[in-house]
DNA sequence: AGCACGCCGACT
DNA sequence: GTCGGCGTGCTC
């Protein structure tokens, strides 16, 4: 029997499968989908086989070394969509096969010496190795590097040999349980007088009821140590046993039971046509467009129980979240221990426990980040996509998937409906569902029947000019200042994206500029230094302007820190509890400081994007945005539409219970139609509008953007590739087809490298992937141009 | 990606 | 003469 598989080596001329043997005693054993260790000219590496057949025309064929599963870790379903998803995102196959698994089972490598002719080595280099005779490269480099030469002439001279070692960094958490093996001998001990420690941890067991019990704890109880135990163990009293478990990372966590609630009839409608795919088992894209409160969670829970009713799976996507334990509570209240959750918070360890929960068919439902889509359940139901305009479905390095299409094409192949929920649509969404290509529920009042929030719109140059020259307007001031008195919370928003705090000479206008990257640098109050945030460039700030030695040089732009301080001097009784990347670094501190807020330990909760969402505080009455239009200037064709969104979503965070909440947008742009219709909370008029400007800049969703950015220390370098790639295109696209460029990157310089962009607006051009992976690999065969980076995107999501 | 093989410059 | 620089091409 033959093997077709794909190893670990992400490089194009090997982005194919290779034929190896399976021993005749692992005939059987052997499927697709199992990971396994293949030699590979003189290494071992791990893969994935893709395929078993009976004959292969490769002459020489190796063995495969180890299988290491014992089961396919890749469903057939996954492997079918890592083919697909590798030519749609022109990946290379083990790239996408990675990118399904926990980062866990990704193998490492190590290469080790061992000793073939012992007369033949020195004493000096004889004496690192150790016991077991396996030296390991590594070490070498590091502790002795002098002698690395050597060694590698003894290999050489075939005095030593080089062995190749295929590691997975999945530790599989082992603990140590005991239990009494006999017990009429522990309860002789028990009575006994002599050897206290044994006997304290014999009467430990035999207090509690017959079982197995972790080691540590029971010798915490009883006071004894580890040898106590071995003896025992060793006259055959106690057993102990190494079990292997799952950390939980919600551990000693209590969580209500929560029963269905009421559907009210808006609820009802929307959840209707999704009930009708699970029950009809029909594929059915369902855009669920609730307000802010309107409860689309209860109709993703209701939705998933008559999944699991048929006795079927369901994945749940959330952006990021870790941002709302509120959220993983409502699921393992209402659906208990069948529930996994992935996200980025838990450690290596703790996700690929979750993972094997999923593949061990000991759960059904998943909660989880973006790449939860690919959770390897072979029953699917249902996937739901909360908050299904997020920027974060779309992963930003290879594969570059988007977990919506990853997600319809699971719906088509397990025939089952795919639910798309969100305040604020993408514009791509929200077009396809009035096309029909979707269907659409809309939601459009809230539960409670409680109003949506009184939005305020502040102009900032009216401020500044009636002599108000402090970051909070009159208005908010004394909004503040009354929920304050009224004992309510207040949520301020501080928009920094698009609004780093940068260092600006007053005098001359300077900008402290990254000398590698055309971006301006970052200040960072912590060491009083600036940051390149794109290659981590950083240097002291100034005193003096390097430009015009002015001293009027000070840092521009707000960050939380400094709305803290401001806040401290014009509010001092007010406690603040500040949430940005500096207080929220600490595994758990950002759930700390919710759970702080949650039990009004604080007054005003002041943050940056992450508390945009999801938060659900009932005395929440008054939500401030300080700077609402930072991100309308960027060169980025969604800035209207992610402004919208953002502004929707801050706004939601007020007044979601009995009382009543207001919302004060600050800006200078206000007059801007993203803000106007975001207080209005007028997400059709707004869509209308921003139709009509992508439909004149001809920009998706009318268009699909396929972007190639090449990259080059030398500036000539990339204008002619960029150039030669634009000729090549020209000829073939589509005659509706657009293409743009070669121009620069909005960011024209990154790492000493200058980008170059050639940008193609189509709406059919099926061969596109194709063509991108000619020019990709013309430049890569080329030996003129070295040391170009080419990256392609048939649906790119922004320009940058 | 690694690693071997192979062909040219600077040393014992 | 040889050690080692890196350019080239292969890995079932």
């Amino acid at each position: 029997m033959i093997a077709a598989v794909v190893v670990d080596v992400p490089s194009g001329s090997v982005n194919k499968t290779f034929d190896y043997k399976v021993p005749p005693e692992w005939e059987g054993w052997a499927e697709p989908g199992m990971r396994v260790i293949v030699p590979f000219g003189p290494r071992k590496l791990q893969g994935f086989i893709l395929e078993l057949k009976p004959t292969s025309s490769i002459k020489g064929m190796k063995n495969i070394t180890e299988i290491l599963d014992p089961l396919p870790v890749l469903t057939p379903e996954l492997i079918d969509l890592g083919q697909w998803l590798a030519k749609q995102t022109l990946s290379f196959f083990i790239t996408t096969y990675q990118a399904m698994l926990p980062a866990a089972m990704k193998a490492t490598y190590e290469k080790f010496f061992t000793v073939l002719h012992p007369e033949k080595i020195p004493d000096e280099l004889f004496l690192l190795f150790p016991a077991n005779g396996e030296l390991s490269l590594n070490e070498v480099t590091k502790q002795f590097p002098d002698h690395l030469k050597a060694l590698r002439n003894l290999a050489k001279a075939g005095f030593l040999d080089v062995i190749y070692k295929v590691k997975d960094k999945a530790n599989k958490k082992k603990v140590k349980f005991i239990s009494i093996a006999n017990r009429q001998m522990a309860e002789e001990i028990a009575s006994q007088n002599k050897a206290e420690k044994q006997k304290a941890v014999v009467s430990e067991l035999i207090s509690r009821p017959p079982g197995e019990y972790p080691l540590q704890e029971v010798l915490i109880e009883s006071g004894a140590s580890l040898s106590s135990v071995q003896s025992l163990c060793k006259k055959g009293v106690l057993f102990m046993e190494e079990k292997e478990i799952y950390r939980d990372p919600f551990q000693g966590k209590n969580m209500k039971q929560t029963k269905p609630l009421e559907l009210t009839e808006n609820q009802k409608n929307a959840i209707t046509p999704i009930l009708y795919a699970i029950e009809n088992n029909e594929h059915d894209t369902v855009l669920v467009h609730g307000v802010t409160g309107s409860g689309k969670t209860e109709i993703y829970l209701q939705s998933i129980q008559s999944v699991l009713d048929k006795g079927k799976e369901a994945i749940c996507l959330v952006p990021e979240i870790s941002l709302t334990p509120q959220m993983v509570n409502r699921f393992k209240g209402r659906f208990g221990s069948r529930v996994a959750v992935l996200h980025s918070g838990l450690s290596i360890g703790e996700k690929f426990d979750e993972w094997r929960k999923i593949l061990r068919k000991e759960v059904s439902v998943v909660i989880g980040a973006r790449s939860a889509v690919f959770a390897p359940f072979q029953n699917l139901g249902i996937i739901i996509i909360d908050e299904e305009h997020e920027s974060s479905y779309k992963q930003e390095d290879h594969p570059r998937y988007h977990a919506r299409d990853v997600a319809i094409w699971r719906g088509k192949h397990h025939s089952c409906p795919i639910v798309l929920g969100s305040a604020t649509p993408a514009l791509e969404t929200y077009a396809r569902a009035k096309k029909g290509l979707y269907k659409l529920a809309e939601l459009d009042s809230r539960v409670h029947s409680n109003p949506m929030p009184e939005v305020t719109i502040v102009d900032m140059r009216n401020e500044l000019k009636s002599g108000n020259r402090s970051m909070f307007s009159i208005e908010l001031m004394e909004k503040m200042k009354a929920g304050l008195e009224r004992g309510e919370q207040t949520v301020l928003f501080l928009n920094r994206r698009g609004y780093a705090s940068f260092i600006l000479c007053r005098d001359c206008g300077y900008v402290a500029q990254c000398p590698h990257c055309d971006i301006s640098l970052t200040f960072h109050k912590k060491n009083a230094t600036l940051k390149c945030h794109y290659c981590g460039y950083q240097e002291e700030t100034p005193s003096v302007c390097p430009s015009c030695t002015s001293e009027h040089i000070r840092f521009f732009g707000t960050g939380t820190q400094k709305v803290e301080e401001e806040l401290a001097k014009v509010l001092p009784e007010a406690r603040v509890i500040r949430m940005d990347v500096d207080t929220t670094s600490k595994k758990g501190s950002h759930e700390r400081l919710l759970t702080a807020f949650g039990n009004e330990e604080g007054d005003i909760l002041l943050g940056t994007q992450m508390i945009a969402k999801g938060l659900d505080f009932p005395k929440v009455t008054l939500v401030g945005v300080l700077a609402a239009d930072t991100m309308l200037h960027l060169p980025d064709f969604r800035a209207s539409e992610k402004t919208f969104q953002l502004l929707t979503q801050v706004s939601g965070r007020a007044g979601r219970h009995e009382l009543e909440g207001k919302v004060v947008v600050q800006g200078y742009d206000t007059e801007h139609y993203s803000i106007q219709l975001a207080s209005q909370h007028d997400y059709h008029r707004f869509y209308e509008y921003e139709m009509k400007t992508r439909k004149l800049h001809q920009y998706p969703p009318f268009y699909y953007l396929g972007l190639l950015t090449f990259s080059h220390l030398e500036l000539m370098e990339v204008v002619e590739a960029s150039e030669k790639a634009a000729r090549f295109l020209i000829n073939r696209l589509a005659p509706e087809s657009l293409l743009l460029g070669p121009v620069t990157s909005p960011i024209a310089r990154v790492k000493d490298r200058y980008r170059y962009q050639v940008m193609i607006k189509y709406k059919n051009e099926p061969e596109l992937s194709d063509w991108f992976e000619e020019i990709i690999n013309h430049f890569q065969k080329d030996k003129n141009i070295k040391d170009l980076q080419i990256t392609a995107e048939l649906n790119a999501q922004t320009l940058m």
